[in-house]
DNA sequence: AACATTTTCAACCGCAGGAGT
DNA sequence: GACTCCTGCGGTTGAAAATGT
């Protein structure tokens, strides 16, 4: 079939002759070095000044999901896997709201990754993937396993410190910073995923890629005690924010600590996916295999 | 190595909603 | 209010790549 169709279907686009299928680089130069100069948006009006026969749309498309230069390829880290099961829980099949908390992803990638592996586990399981039952299939299952993969990653990456720019970007928010810390409990790693939500309103996550740090807060740590070096105990508290790696079985190396300032305020209870009967409901799976 | 089957993901389509007239 | 145009979203498709036999 010729990649050249007629489209007169509707009023956006001319009778002209419009090239559908896959881009071609001389396409994707065109389009980059337009956007480059007059920026993005007017996407009809682009599609007619750039030279390109194709439809706003379709320009559009291929900027957002492949040539915007902060697009993150390769695979979802397991960190942002939680993070869209944990999101479709609340907010269901809104793939670029999903996406708004993924950065350098696109709901278009999201919106596949669902499709091609989530809905794949629930026929395998033969569940309806909108059941409730599918999502506690979710959470009693998959959930601690990607829990085990984040682990596993962290404990055998050598180089397991935080990123320079969060300190300044936490202090910059009004944290106090705190250091001397030593080891926590690791049941509060059971909260990576809401913590990675809450960090990426601060910074961008693909720094966290590179460190494998874990990071979390005192509000999911509910049940946890911070231990300092001189064996002292304090509780996470709500708001506060811990930088730390996995040190060995079980125990967080605890590397940094942000005191929220007491203004803060975040109801993180009223997240369906992360109560605390769930919690030990994972732990249980999480540590038994 | 050759073919069949399955999986992935880029790109399309139709629809809804907002803005302008 | 009615109409057109444009943009963005979510569902779907199908070619290419990967995997299995």
């Amino acid at each position: 079939m010729s990649n050249i169709t007629k489209n007169r279907s509707n009023g956006n686009e001319e009778g002209a002759e419009q090239r559908k299928g896959p881009w071609t680089l001389e396409e994707d130069t065109l389009l980059t070095n337009y956007i480059s100069h007059n920026g993005e948006g007017r996407w009809n009006l682009l599609a007619k000044s750039s030279g390109l026969k194709r439809t706003g749309k379709s320009c559009r498309l291929r900027w957002l999901n492949y040539l915007k230069p902060d697009i993150k390829r390769g695979n979802l880290t397991p960190q942002e896997q939680l993070l869209i099961l944990e999101l479709h829980t609340k907010w269901g099949n809104r793939w670029s709201k999903i996406a708004q908390y993924l950065p350098g992803r696109t709901d278009n990638e999201i919106k596949n990754y669902w499709r091609t592996r989530v809905q794949k586990q629930a026929r395998q399981l033969n569940i309806d993937s909108n059941s409730h039952k599918f999502v506690e299939a979710v959470r009693s299952l998959w959930v601690p396993r990607l829990i085990h993969k984040m682990k596993d990653n962290t404990y055998t990456n050598t180089k397991a410190s935080p990123p320079d720019s969060l300190g300044p970007i936490l202090q910059d928010k009004g944290f106090t910073h705190e250091s001397g810390f030593n080891n926590i409990d690791c049941s509060t790693s059971i909260s990576m995923s809401q913590d990675l939500h809450k960090i990426s309103q601060f910074m961008d996550l693909s720094d966290l890629e590179t460190t494998s740090s874990l990071y979390f807060d005192g509000s999911q740590g509910r049940s946890s005690q911070c231990v300092s070096e001189d064996y002292s105990s304090f509780p996470c508290l709500e708001g506060d924010y811990m930088v730390a790696t996995m040190g060995n079985s079980g125990i967080l190396q605890m590397q940094d600590c942000y005191m929220a300032d007491s203004t803060y305020e975040e109801d993180v209870t009223q997240d369906p996916m992360w109560n605390m009967d769930d919690i030990w409901h994972f732990k249980e799976y999480a540590y038994l295999s």
